[in-house]
Formats: C-alpha cells, sequence, structure tokens
DNA sequence: ATAATAGTGTCTTTCAGACAGTATAGT
DNA sequence: ACTATACTGTCTGAAAGACACTATTAT
C-alpha cells in the first residue's frame, strides 16, 4: 500500500512527488493565525483584619496594547503563529513569555473567525486557557516593559433572562457582567454581554453564542473569551480535578473549598465538600498552623484517583 | 472615549488611520485554515428478520480524495476557509455541499494545528461537528460525481489499559479501535489508537492527547479527529438534548432509546430511560403501529424543557 | 395462544443537601 | 473562657439502577 503510493496518478497525471513540486501554496488568499492564552491564578484576598483567615480571588493576565489597533487599551497575552510552530507550542511559548513558567494546565478552549474581529486583516485566533500557582510564577526578566498586570475577576452570571417567542420556538437570552480590576485600582474594566439559548424545531441546540457586546477598555472581543473560559472554568470544575493546578503541591481542605468557592460564585457546605472530595485526596504529615484556632492537615492531590472504573 | 480614539498615537507618531494605511499584513508566512466538517447520523440497521425492530446504527459522511496527497484515500469532508467567510460559515457551506441540508445542528470541536499535517504546506484545522436527521438528506444535485460514502462506525473504547510509572506520576495509556465500514461494505478503515492521560505532580490534568495512530485507507490525522468526535458525542448526549438533531421531530420512546444505546455503546434499562428522558419530551396525538406488537406513542421534544432552575 | 414490543410500579442503593455537634489551636 | 477554624455524624430526600410486572397489537 505505501509503497506504491508513489505510482499513484492524480487527474492531471502527476505523481505525489511531482504534485507537490508544482502546488502553489500562495493560491489563496490566507487568513493570520494567532494563539491567545488566558492566563488564570487564584491568589488570597487582602484583607485588613488578619485574625480571618483570607478568602481567595481569581484573577486573569492582561496585557496593554502598546499599538493600534485598541492601542492603550487591555487584552489577553497572544501573537501570531509562527509557521513552524504548532498551535500547542505557540500558546506554551505565550504563557512562558509572560509568566515565565512552564509546565503548568494548558487547555485549548475555542477559534474565534469571524470576519472582522480585526482592522489590519482577517485574524483567526485561538484561544487557550492556563491555570498556574501564583506561587509558581517569577517575575520575568527585564523584557521591554510592556505593561502586563493582573485583573480581578467579577463575573455575574446570569443576571437576568428574558424569553422570547420566535417563529419555530424561542430564543432565551441572558445577562451577563464582567468586572475587571487590576491590582492597583488604577484599571477596570466593565463588560456586559448576552448569551442567546436557541431552541427552533428541528434545530435543538442549548449551545449559546454570545452577542451584543458592550464593553470599555478591552480590546477586540476580548470580553466574549473571557465569559467562554469562565462558563468553561466553571464546568471543569465539576468533573475534573482541574482546580487543583492552581494551588501548590500542598495545602489544606479550606483552602481548596475556597478556590471552589471562587470559581462558583457561590459558598458550599463544607462538610458536603470535604466528603466529594476527599477520594481525590492524599493525607500528608504535615500540619498548617495559623492564627488563633485549631491546626488544618495539609493534603496533597491523590495522583491515584480514578473519575470511574 | 471613542470620539477621541483617532487622536491616539503609537510609537511611531501614526494615528490609527495611518498605522492601518502603512501595516503590511503579509510581514508574516501565514499557515492555510481549513474547516473540516464531521457529519453523522442515524439509520436504521438493514436486517434480514422483519419481524424486528431494527437497531439503530451510526455513521459518518467520508469523501475520497481525488488528488494529492493521499489521493484515493477516505477524508472527512473540509475545505479552505474563504478570505471573507468566517469559520461558523466555512463549516454550513461545506455541510451544505455535501449533505444539501441547512439549519442543522452543528458546533465547533477543536482545532489542530500540529506542523506536519499536510506535506503541501502548513496547515490548521478547524473540525466541525453536524449532527443530521436522515430523512432530510437531500441527494445532492450532480456536482463533479466527487466519491462519497457513509461509513457505519465501530467505535470500541478503552479495549485495554495500561498504566506506566514515570517520574513524577504515572501515565494510562488506553488503546482506542476505529471500524469504519462504508453501506456497500467496500470500503473498510481500521484505526488502532492510544489515549495518553498524564498526571504528574504540579501538571493535573486528565485531558488526553492521542498518540500512536495506526490507520489505514484514511488520509491526514482524520481517524484522530473522528474518535475525538466520538468522545464528545458520548459525553454530549449525557447533559444535553444533543441526540434529538439525529431523530425527525417525531419519533418513539424505543426509538430514542436506541439513538442513545448505539452511541453509548452499551444498552440502558427501559423504564429508567423512560423515567429519565420524559421531562424532555411532549406527546402527541399520534401512534407509531408497526408489524404484530402493541403501537408507540409518538413523541417529539419539549422545547420548553429545562437543564435546570 | 403466541410473539414482540410498549409501558408501569416499586424496591434498593447511592449520593447530594442541610445542619447539629465535637475538636483543638492561640489569646 | 472565648474566638475562630477544623472536622465528624447523621437525617432527609432526590435520583439512578435493577427487575418484576402489566398492556396491546397482528397472526
Amino acid at each position: 500500500m505505501s509503497l506504491d503510493k508513489r505510482c499513484l496518478l492524480n487527474a492531471k497525471g502527476e505523481t505525489e512527488e511531482e504534485f507537490l513540486r508544482n502546488y502553489d501554496s500562495e493560491r489563496y488568499k490566507k487568513p493570520s493565525v494567532t494563539v491567545d492564552t488566558l492566563i488564570f491564578t487564584v491568589t488570597d484576598e487582602v484583607i485588613e483584619n488578619n485574625r480571618k483567615l483570607p478568602d481567595k480571588e481569581l484573577r486573569i493576565l492582561l496585557v496593554k496594547r502598546k499599538d493600534h489597533p485598541y492601542i492603550g487599551q487591555w487584552a489577553i497575552p497572544g501573537g501570531f503563529v509562527g509557521i513552524n510552530e504548532s498551535l500547542d507550542d505557540a500558546a506554551k511559548r505565550e504563557l512562558m513569555e509572560e509568566t515565565n513558567v512552564d509546565s503548568v494546565y494548558l487547555e485549548q478552549l475555542y477559534t474565534i473567525g469571524e470576519v472582522n474581529r480585526d482592522p489590519r486583516m482577517r485574524v483567526i485566533s485561538v484561544a487557550y486557557m492556563a491555570l498556574v500557582d501564583e506561587k509558581n510564577l517569577k517575575p520575568k526578566a527585564g523584557d521591554d516593559a510592556a505593561e502586563v498586570k493582573w485583573f480581578k475577576i467579577k463575573f455575574m452570571d446570569k443576571v437576568s433572562e428574558e424569553k422570547v417567542k420566535t417563529e419555530k420556538g424561542f430564543k432565551v437570552s441572558r445577562d451577563i457582567k464582567i468586572e475587571l480590576i487590576s491590582d492597583d485600582r488604577e484599571d477596570l474594566i466593565l463588560g456586559s454581554l448576552k448569551q442567546i439559548e436557541k431552541r427552533e424545531g428541528s434545530m435543538i441546540s442549548i449551545d449559546t453564542e454570545i452577542d451584543k457586546i458592550e464593553t470599555n477598555n478591552i480590546a477586540f472581543d476580548h470580553i466574549k473569551v473571557i465569559s467562554y473560559a469562565l462558563e468553561r472554568l466553571r464546568n471543569k470544575l465539576e468533573y475534573t480535578p482541574i482546580a487543583f493546578n492552581l494551588l501548590g503541591e500542598c495545602f489544606t481542605i479550606t483552602e481548596l473549598q475556597k478556590v471552589y468557592e471562587t470559581i462558583l460564585g457561590k459558598s458550599l457546605l463544607t462538610p458536603n465538600f470535604r466528603r466529594k472530595i476527599s477520594p481525590m485526596l492524599q493525607e500528608t504529615e504535615m500540619m498548617k498552623t495559623e492564627f488563633q484556632h485549631r491546626p488544618a492537615k495539609v493534603y496533597r492531590y491523590n495522583i491515584e484517583w480514578n473519575n470511574e472504573f
């Protein structure tokens, strides 16, 4: 089969070798492809009362654009994919450039390919999501001093909901609000979007398109990408051990619970959380003592934990 | 804000208008971008004994490549994305060209961007998944008589499993086998792949990379894409009403159950299935009478059904 | 009656939610 | 003793699994 492959001829009578020699790869106009990496981390909230345990906050890294278009606005770190670089490698490179960490959790999210996203030219962007542990973040070496800031995320899902009848069925539109606040409180990004769920006759789908964006101070359609990532993060949290990537190797159950609560945007009942999470955990010898209360056992992720079987 | 946008200057002192005029969009070498659409349907199994209800089978549409590379082998229908065409539109166009249906379920799956997937040039492929109802398939008009065939899918998940220790943790590799058989039984495609799950220290991830493909008669890395789509289809089946897209508007519960069983690759207990599915259904006045047994109520999808709240 | 599928009732087990209660550190 | 957090036990009710059972058609 693979031996006589060289002898197969196409309609023009070319062998594969001849075909490739004659192939004009520039025949069609090509879009540009970028990779954008959403970098999330979870940190302790800064708190006045040092007798309380700090809550956690979810944060995302954004860079300030230094050139047109959207000059001066904030954007998800990203860049063009090298012609000899895989998408995964491009995402890793971007992550390394911005945070100086490698070997962290990295997952492809979605590819955005609307036609007029970028005024320069046709750009298709592949979005990746990275989850990093705060403690691994090494301040990156000098560089061209691009402005980079961590933004605290406030994600308000389903602020309101409206149902509209259409000919064949209906649409549900849900309002989503996103607030991003930089650490120094100098920069504030507000996003307001509508998630449209269509249910029409034979076209049954609860997939959603995000529509009607209103936002300030953030470049391109990046608020849409952030919203999509947050939804995915919440979903994956429920059925994968993805959250462990946001903590160091060792942690207390309460710390873990606070990570879940922060991302899910709701509080959980401690006994139930402990019950559900405990099969995923491995005890260590260590204890964590803090303030004036009972020390907590320190756990690590149970690498042998199994979803099923 | 948007008014004084015209006055913002970049490092070279250009306004946005000047910047765009001077921008050389061909500065970097660009990859080519294709959209590949996996088209699935479910049909009745052809059965000898006409006193039995037919089971269902899951099928995928493949096209025979008429040119290099992989000439004569089978491939997922796809093509280059037009420079003024969104990714979704390209997927819809591909679907329309191959099956002559529009407004069916269509979902973006994954973007494949390894460097040497295509010997012609660097190609990045965005995979979409379409679910169509067999009855909507209109034979498409003439065209250039490209060879197109439906293949019955046999998907064998987790044929075997092997656990290997690494420095920091372990890997689990699972064997997957895929068999694709054309209706006329002339073409047979066998795929054998390994799914690798890594669990290593701080890098906790149950996402999997599919590796070490062995296959015949199918072009590019398309067996990998099919495998990925089947996993996704199975997952989505459990928590979305995606399956209804594979049936017409009206159906019996048994038909629906057979669709679930076919895709999940296992049989389900009828009373439990009926109980779980019934909130998603709406009764109709119709009954379906067949052979020598009790007629079945005909249902349609309950468009008001709600996942949550 | 028989074959074949349609459809129901109910027992059991498992798991999520709610909440009361106990344990242990520092001050 | 008091505060703040760590951790446990158990009741309840919902949902999933298993299976025995009844119903209705054509032959």
